[in-house]
DNA sequence: GACCAGGCACATC
DNA sequence: GATGTGCATGGT
């Protein structure tokens, strides 16, 4: 099986297992952003006490976010860990948003999407990961989103090797798939339910949903 | 009490 | 360019 093949097969499996995500969870395309931001190197559901803070003080906006004191947000979303570095990243994203785009996501989303990636990646704190997510889940773009647990479950499968960089990996996805926002929203989405249902907890894929085709495919490998 | 979670920037070699 | 380190909370 051709590997591209095999890509969009695992994403059957992931579907037919968990069914539709519906990606991201979040009410508005600036939450998208900073939960984006904010789940960096945590747990979800810290981030999620983080969120309702924010809420809470009805600060979830770009203009509160703006005109609240670093010292205030730092506080509000101290339940997301590393609080201090995430405020000035937060920091950095608003008054990004602010001076390109005049706070205005519709405006932001009419961008070129390899100019805007460019751009974003140079806002201090937006790394590759959070860049991609902002794109796909916030903006629209058919760009596929990596992470920690599509590195972990694709080099188990045999389908990269263990230190496949960031953008190798991208482009595997999306050289195999059709560039399409759906799918590629489904697909991570799907990845990540299988990190945290399956792959945590067991750590041989023994009841991975795509142990199959894992096996499957060790066996072409062995078999040349 | 150790270990981990939907990264990133920065220093050093 | 590769590798190491600091950043921090809350759940298991």
């Amino acid at each position: 099986m051709k590997k591209a093949r095999k890509v969009f097969k695992i994403y059957e499996r992931l579907y037919a297992a968990f069914g539709p995500r519906r990606w991201w969870p979040a009410d508005t395309p600036f939450e998208v952003m900073v939960g984006a931001v904010l789940t960096q190197n945590t747990s979800w559901t810290n981030v999620e006490k983080a969120i309702f803070n924010l809420k809470e003080q009805r600060s979830l906006d770009l203009e509160s976010l703006n005109r609240i004191p670093y010292r205030k947000l730092a506080d509000l979303i101290r339940p997301s860990g590393y609080y201090n570095i995430k405020a000035k990243r937060l920091k950095s994203l608003v008054s990004f948003l602010m001076h390109n785009f005049k706070g205005d996501i519709a405006l932001m989303r009419r961008q070129d999407r390899k100019a805007l990636r460019k751009k974003l990646l140079l806002v201090h704190g937006i790394g590759p990961e959070t860049c991609d997510s902002i794109m796909l889940y916030a903006l629209n773009k058919p760009v596929f989103v990596i992470d920690a647990y599509t590195k972990r479950i694709f080099s188990r499968c045999g389908m990269v090797k263990e230190n496949v960089t960031y953008h190798e990996l991208q482009r595997l996805f999306m050289e195999s798939l059709p560039r399409n926002v759906r799918l590629y929203n489904e697909y991570h989405a799907l990845i990540v339910q299988l990190g945290k249902e399956v792959c945590r907890k067991i750590p041989k894929c023994n009841l991975c949903p795509i142990n199959k085709l894992c096996y499957n495919t060790k066996m072409e490998e062995r078999n040349g």
